[in-house]
DNA sequence: CAACAAATGCGAACGATTCGCATGTACGCT
DNA sequence: AGCGTACATGCGAATCGTTCGCATTTGTTG
């Protein structure tokens, strides 16, 4: 279990949160709690569900992983918080998730009702057909 | 009841599809499940819930409501289709709900791995205090 | 090494949503 | 108008993701 630079202050250092954490850091994926599980099995001290939960909420918290539920609207999926601002563009035949590079945000400032709205954050997400399911679909 | 101008074909007008319809287009909120069931509670012929669900997931896939369930995560909201292009402003303090009256994905093309990506829609939204929650976490 | 607070495991609880099946009803046909 | 059938509904149980309560275990601090 190897050492992660930025351990949050505060934070008791247990196999169980060492163990979810290398799986976020072992891939770029987005990942739901049962597919961390999952890859947690394949090692030891395999933490149970509800801790996988608690954990998760405790790292989305200290900024240490970044949570969304955007994707499929019914399961949350996590990532390391690698402190990059991205967006997703989803394949609505096979679920692929593809990165984007871009964010329309950067220069766009929202016509709204409420002129004091404080913007903190976004959350976008493009769906579409990849290339193959496209090309599957035929014309 | 009155009666819908599209009503998509091939559908039974029945008195509960014609209900639920009627308080879509009774407001411009988005409504939960519940909020749909207990806005129905006041007239008669009150469908059951799971009547609620098949109604608005056939409505859906005929194109009548919009779903979404990007601002709660998880709990889905719908609204009548108006053919309207929308996004929303959620207030993460009180959950207020602000739409949006422009997009920035008019002019933006996104930049993704795969090349072949065929972009059929998006969803957006942006969080932030709305005025009121603001001023009330003072400086 | 002891002590205490915090973390974990387990299973139960929960809310949203879906499903199965028996019953009811809209709509086309006569 | 009346019939018949495919489709819609109601009800409750099942499911899925997630949270909670509580007894037990484990990091950390001194």
């Amino acid at each position: 279990m190897n050492e992660p630079r930025n351990w949050p202050t505060g934070l008791k250092k247990t196999r169980q949160r060492l163990a979810v954490l290398e799986v976020l850091e072992s891939t770029r994926e987005l990942l739901t709690v049962s597919e961390i599980c999952a890859r947690l099995d394949a090692s030891e001290g395999t933490p149970s569900i509800s801790t996988v939960y608690r954990v998760l909420d405790l790292f989305e918290k200290k900024g240490v992983v970044v949570k969304t539920n955007a994707i499929s609207g019914d399961t949350a999926v996590y990532a390391l918080n690698r402190f990059e601002h991205r967006h997703y563009a989803i394949c609505v035949a096979c679920k692929k998730i593809i990165a984007m590079d871009n964010c329309p945000m950067e220069s766009f400032v929202p016509s709204l009702a409420d002129e004091g709205f404080h913007v903190v954050g976004h959350d976008l997400q493009i769906m579409g057909f990849c290339r193959e399911c496209d090309q599957k679909r035929g014309g």
